[in-house]
DNA sequence: TTAGTTGGTTCGCAATCTGAACCCAGCTAC
DNA sequence: GTAGCTGGGTTCAGATTGCGAACCAACTAA
């Protein structure tokens, strides 16, 4: 505030892009996600998933087809005359694990009871828990949520300067904020 | 794996926890989400999250009420005489970052168009791009998720030795998988 | 022949979402 | 002093979606 607008209302509703709303379209809900932990935990059949989760065969149905069909999972026949399928994540599924492992530490750290998460994360090789804290390969240092800012991004544009947008804030402290409010304009 | 059971499908209904079902029932749905990314760009009041998101007035009021219920949100009194309110993050909810950032750059890496993600995000001092991928401070290393495992968790047992399972499993390779399905038993 | 397994679909009822209308307090402009 | 706006809601009827239970199809095993 202080200056001049930052009036706090975007105008536009950004139509074309916001990675977050593609990404929550395919995404959807709750079970899709519970599927997807699920996918990672090794279970690919239509029967293992309904009996873990509990969910019922209409709405499991409808998600790993439009799983499917966005990409995430492929339906492939593990066996013939009784045909049999099950569902595989492909590249692009693996690469949402970022998601529910920031979803299962946030949920460690705030909501787990006194003893403690009920799993741990670790690297494979060495046991060490995992981290999900922002790394910067230039500065060679860790960082906090409140040192990131966004750039307009798209095409070329890459390592230019920086203008404080979109996302970060320190909105920890009260009332100062380094706004970085001021979008476009 | 190999051997025995591997069964795939979980006795329990991880009742007392699984972390990433604890974080989902905070974490609603595609609205609460989309919520939260406004309050990272520093949209607090009510009318505003109503215009940016074009969102149902009693969706809004029963999302934000549920958010300050369980402590991402603080409702502060801005002002008096016409009382009003805004939403602020808690640390709690400062810390939600990670989710979106992984959302954002999964739908950036696997949705955007040809002209490349929408916006990116960057370490503010010096303007490189974020890297959410896996990083172990004991070997050094960046790591993707197949070399991620997980452990019984809960109390003391930490760097002990990894028992594969829950999570992993280079699903990327057709048939052949580490397997690390034999959760329990 | 009967029962069981796997992977679904269909159905009717219940819960949830949605847009529009309404409410209220306190301004502000006329 | 009243009409109208703003901010922050609530209420309501109708549409959409979720849900459990039942059913189906293709096969196997006893």
């Amino acid at each position: 505030m202080s200056t001049a607008n930052n009036s706090a209302s975007a105008p536009q509703h950004q139509p074309p892009g916001c990675s977050i709303e593609a990404a929550l379209e395919i995404v959807r809900d709750r079970w899709t996600i519970l599927i997807l932990r699920d996918a990672f935990r090794g279970i690919r059949r239509f029967d293992d998933l309904r009996r873990d989760l509990e969910i019922p065969r209409a709405i499991l149905a409808d998600r790993l087809r439009s799983l499917v069909e966005s990409g995430v999972f492929v339906k492939r026949q593990y066996q013939q005359r009784p045909e049999r399928f099950e569902y595989r994540l492909t590249p692009m599924g693996m690469e949402l694990s970022p998601i529910l492992v920031s979803l299962m530490q946030w949920g460690d750290r705030w909501l787990s009871g006194e003893e403690g998460p009920p799993r741990l994360l670790v690297h494979e090789p060495c046991a060490t828990e995992i981290d999900m804290s922002f790394y910067c390969w230039t500065c060679e240092e860790a960082f906090s949520p409140t040192q990131i800012s966004s750039q307009p991004g798209a095409v070329t544009a890459r390592a230019l300067h920086s203008q404080p947008a979109l996302h970060s804030q320190p909105v920890l402290q009260e009332g100062d904020l380094k706004n970085n409010g001021a979008t476009e304009s």
